[in-house]
DNA sequence: GGCGAGATCAATGCATGCATTAATCAATTC
DNA sequence: GAATTGATTAATGCATGCATTGATCTCGCC
């Protein structure tokens, strides 16, 4: 999102390579590393990591225990229903914001793009491809609602919706009612129709959070 | 809120005392100041004052400069109605949970001593009691809404309207209509009204909204 | 007199070392 | 045999030191 500032710090290469691999599972759920298995995992000193660990704390992905390690944290379907509703909240209102600011078919490219992709991706069943699109379509949605502190939010609880979506993306029909959401989401932007826009991703999150919710409950109460 | 859970770090009394620093504005607004400077400040060794440093910028109060020491953040009338539209957006659903929670007139005991408490700061005309009260009206409110996550972003959000506050707070009539606001929303939630509640509070916040933006405009641009 | 290049200065970012202290293990006693 | 107390271990939290490098100041040249 935003181009490398300065030379790029070790602790910033730090977080990174965490989040990356918090996010390939390769740092499990609920697992425990202590901070210097950490720093010699990543090649630096404690230091920089130290840094990173406190960042990612606050980001809500892991927990500093004092002697214990740092955990890796799980995620519970209750979990997820706060994200999804925080997400809800923010994203109708960008949703209302964008079709307010009336921005013509041209500021909307990147947004109609992302459909398309979604589109593309579930005739070739490519549920990552989908996925990605997915996380385009909603990051330009948030974009065009112009609040930066709800992109801010909007990019942490995604973050959260990422980890439980590697667990379910699998295991669920291809998403074909998402995108007809998407869709109409969309043509009400465009149509520069706040209150349906707001409306219909209001419904459009809370369907998702509900067959989400109800798709972890149904395997075991903790998951990434 | 929480109990001090370990022996109380370093680092943590660091980020208190700095945050201290910051909201009784003896750290002003758009000023810069050295690590070091702050570490003798405080008399710690810079590590666990850069470590507060790191944790403060990612709350959005202040800038780590690279050269140039941190930078205490300015708040401009643009960065207050992206504030108060995520607050608007969380706050009224919190108060739509709120109402469908049904919590019985006991369950809302401390948010009606809030009320009372700020009615009886009006009546003194007092603007320090009443801020504080209403800061626990609205605290409490979200806790009833029952979303940690909530909870968490709105306590930051709060964070940059205190700092404007800090400035308002003197320069404008004594917050009437914002008493009869939040005893109708109070009245919502106790009546177990979510439509009603969430409707009530969303337009609470965006008078406020409304009035704060035009009056920072009136003044200067950039304010605390 | 103004502008540019080079040297000096100093703040940061990182590494390292140490003291503190929680957790574990063992030994002794009941 | 179990439990409690003491000793040992080791991870964290903090302090300190140093290298890097951006910023400033000076000197020289145009």
């Amino acid at each position: 999102m935003s181009a490398a500032r300065h030379p790029v710090s070790s602790a910033q290469r730090a977080e990174q390579a965490l989040r990356a691999l918090i996010f390939d599972g390769e740092l499990a759920p609920g697992s425990d590393h202590l901070e210097s298995e950490l720093a010699a995992r990543l090649g630096l000193s404690r230091t920089p990591v130290r840094e990173a660990v406190l960042l990612l704390e606050q980001q809500g992905l892991l927990e500093v225990r004092p002697r214990k390690g740092v955990r890796i944290l799980q995620i519970s379907p209750e979990d997820m229903r706060e994200v999804y509703d925080v997400l809800t909240a923010l994203e109708s209102m960008a949703a209302e914001a964008a079709a307010e600011a009336d921005h013509g078919a041209d500021g909307l490219v990147r947004l109609h793009a992302a459909l398309t992709q979604m589109d593309a991706a579930i005739a070739r069943d490519d549920r990552k491809g989908w996925a990605a699109a997915d996380d385009r379509f909603h990051g330009e949605l948030v974009r065009l609602g112009g609040n930066r502190r709800v992109e801010e939010i909007v990019a942490r609880m995604v973050d959260q919706v990422r980890r439980a979506r590697m667990v379910t993306l699998y295991m669920r029909e291809m998403p074909r009612q998402s995108n007809a959401d998407h869709r109409a989401v969309y043509e009400a932007i465009r149509k520069a129709d706040p209150e349906e826009a707001g409306r219909l991703h209001r419904r459009h999150r809370a369907r998702a959070r509900d067959e989400l919710v109800a798709l972890l409950k149904r395997l075991g109460l903790k998951s990434v």
